[in-house]
This record gives C-alpha cells, sequence and structure tokens, in this order.
DNA sequence: ATGACCTTACTGAACGTTTGTTAGGTATCT
DNA sequence: AGATACCTAACAAACGTTCAGTAAGGTCAT
C-alpha cells in the first residue's frame, strides 16, 4: 500500500471519528507515521485531503449488492436479502457509515449531489423497482426511502436505543432487525395489494 | 433574556451548525456580542457550556406530545397524529434536531444514557404501549423505533434524497410524508391482526 | 444621606498551546 | 540531472483559558 493509500485510510477512519475540524493534521500524521510536510507532498491542503477520503471511501461501495440483485429469487425474497445486506454492510464497515452520517450532517449541496448520482444512484433504482413490483400502486421512492430509513435508524440509533425500557439484547442482532423490518414491509405490502 | 441564556441559545445554534470543536468561544462571544472572558464569567469551560447547551435545548421538548397523547380518539387516529406531530417539531426546531443528531454521533454511553432517560423515556413509552394496542403480537420496542426511524430518516436525509431519480418535490411535505408513513404502518399492523 | 464594603457582570490584554501551512534541505531512484 | 518522497524547523494565526481591573448595584453601620 503506498503512502497516500495510507494516509486516505487512515483519514478516513480518524475523520470518521473525530470529525474535520476535530482532527489535526499533526494528529494524522502520528498515526500513519510520517511527518506533517509529508502529508502536504500528496495533498494541497486539509480541505482536499478530506474531500479525497471521502471520495476514496464510497468508492469502492456500489457493487456490494450485486449478489442480492443477481439472484433470481421472488421478489419478496429479494426485499429480505437486500435488507440483511444493507444492515450487514453498515454494521461492518462503521467508519464508512459514520463518515456518511456526517456528511449529511454537513449536507453541503454540491457533495450531497456528488455522493447521490455517483455512488448511490443505481442501488436506489434497483430498489425502486423492486418496490414497483411488490407494491405497484404506491411511490416507489418514497418507499424505497422507507426502506433504507428502517434499516438506517436501527443502526445509527444503537448507542442511543438500548437505554430505553422494553429493549433486549437481540435487538442489536442483525438477524432480528432484518426480520423485523422485512415483515413489517411485507405485510404492508400485502394489506395494500389485497 | 439573561446573558447566560442569551450565550446558552447561541450556542445550540452554533453547536448544531459547527459541532464542538468547529465552533470557538471567540466566535460565541462574537455573536452574543460579549467578551470571551464574559461567557467564562458563566461557564468553567467550553466543554461544561457545551453539555449545558445540549441540556437547555432538550429541557421543554419533553411535553410537545401531550395533546397528541391526551386527545381520546382511536389508536390510528394516534398513530397519525404523533407521526405529523413528531415530524413537524424535527422540521420546525431544525437546531435541536442537528444537536440531537451530533450527540447521537458522538454516542459518548454516559450521555445517551442522560438523553434517553432524562429526556425520551416518557415519550417512547407512551409510543410502545400505543404499539402494543395496534399491534399486540409484536414487539413494542422494535415497533416503536421503526415509527421514529421511519420518520427521522426522511428528515435526516433530504438533503440527500432529493437528488436520487423519482423524486418530487412533495417528498419534502410534512403531510406527505406522515401519510406515507401512516398507511405504511396501518397497513402492516392490519396484516398482522388478520 | 453617606461612605465602606461585598457581590455580580463584565472588559482588555495576555498566557502558553495547537492549528494549518510552508520554506529549505536531504536522501533515493530513474 | 531531475523527479519523487520525505525530513526538520519554522511561520502567523487561532485556540482555550486566565488574570487584573472596572463599573454598577445592593447592604449596612454610622
Amino acid at each position: 500500500m503506498s503512502s497516500k493509500e495510507k494516509i486516505l485510510s487512515a483519514a478516513i477512519v480518524l475523520f470518521a471519528q473525530k470529525g474535520y475540524s476535530g482532527l489535526s493534521m499533526r494528529q494524522l500524521a502520528l498515526a500513519v507515521d510520517l511527518s506533517v510536510a509529508a502529508i502536504y507532498h500528496h495533498f494541497p491542503d486539509k480541505n482536499t485531503l478530506y474531500l479525497e477520503a471521502v471520495r476514496f471511501a464510497f468508492s469502492d461501495k456500489e457493487q456490494v449488492f450485486d449478489q442480492v440483485w443477481g439472484s433470481d429469487c421472488s421478489a419478496e425474497e429479494k426485499l429480505s436479502r437486500f435488507i440483511r445486506s444493507f444492515i450487514d454492510v453498515m454494521l461492518e464497515d462503521h467508519d464508512f457509515h459514520r463518515l456518511m452520517q456526517r456528511e449529511i450532517l454537513e449536507a453541503d449541496p454540491e457533495r450531497m449531489q456528488l455522493l447521490a448520482q455517483g455512488v448511490f444512484t443505481s442501488q436506489f433504482c434497483l430498489l425502486m423497482q423492486l418496490a414497483t413490483e411488490l407494491a405497484p400502486e404506491q411511490d416507489a421512492h418514497l418507499l424505497a426511502t422507507s426502506v433504507i430509513g428502517l434499516a438506517k435508524y436501527y443502526i445509527e440509533y444503537q448507542p442511543l436505543l438500548k437505554y430505553f425500557p422494553g429493549w433486549k439484547p437481540e435487538h442489536e442482532m442483525p438477524e432480528v432487525i432484518a426480520a423485523h423490518i422485512t415483515t413489517l414491509l411485507l405485510n404492508s405490502f400485502k394489506a395494500t395489494t389485497a
């Protein structure tokens, strides 16, 4: 792995942990065992380093779900598998998830557009297509958003949810969350088509 | 309004915008038209100022939904009203919402516990109770989470969602979002009890 | 009523540290 | 010789924090 890549992947982790202004160039330099000036040899300034780190983190997240869409099973089964894969990815790659949360918080319009069109569009379209298949007379965009929203919320708010009454350890298990969301959605679709 | 309150309410807005390390004491002092030392007269240091600001922001959010729970209508209608109120509050008090997002990102266990038990527990319990009423054989905690998760996601991810294909301006209207979520959930409940 | 005294709310200036960034120099490899 | 990858050392600016001082307001004995 080249120094530049080492810097980028360390930056992803640290920016995700501490945020843009929370991470100093010296801390990053220390983490990759280089001098500060060495970082400035590879990147013109902190801001473009951050942008490149974000782009780097998002670069290989596109084709994770190919096995889901490729499999030839029922639409219901596809939804179930997508939800499960989505939760797994988000739980696995925690840094990616937190970096994304920070980007959403920042909500810079230009970067939002880049993120949407450059990274997630194809997945979102496939999900909308699946939604249309399952509930033809409903708004596909709203439905696709609901699917992702349900899954994302369970993961993002885990640290808070565990302090609410009625919480059980199983509420943090991917298969339990996935099963709950899937049945919730499929039940809803069943009612609308009936 | 006292100087202390003026500092706190300005801090809420600015911490929500820039994050903890993104806001300097000098910037805050400038915003409230006081000297930096004046702030230190009211608060021992930046960290406790932040904590007090968070507590201040969350302090009067408890009894917003009293009219929802107080009204004597069907459980379905109550769910519909709660979702609508929840979305309205989150859209209205944007600073509160962003500050909460930042707190979740930080995910400090002690503060999560404080937030959960001190601020949101009663609302969450009422929502769980409603969920049990609507779908007795399902996990109330998971259901309550789903309700909030659906609503929150639509608001948090608005800046991103608008760049996906199939987006329409109406997807940002509170009544449209609320209606979609409500029917989605009620349909699901209908299927499970049938 | 007045001067002494304490508290409260603030100010300007400074403390030492950390920040992003750069200049100049040194190896290593083509 | 020139490009590449790195270093140490320094820069000004901004950072959180503190200190000494001041002006205003209330309290209280005289």
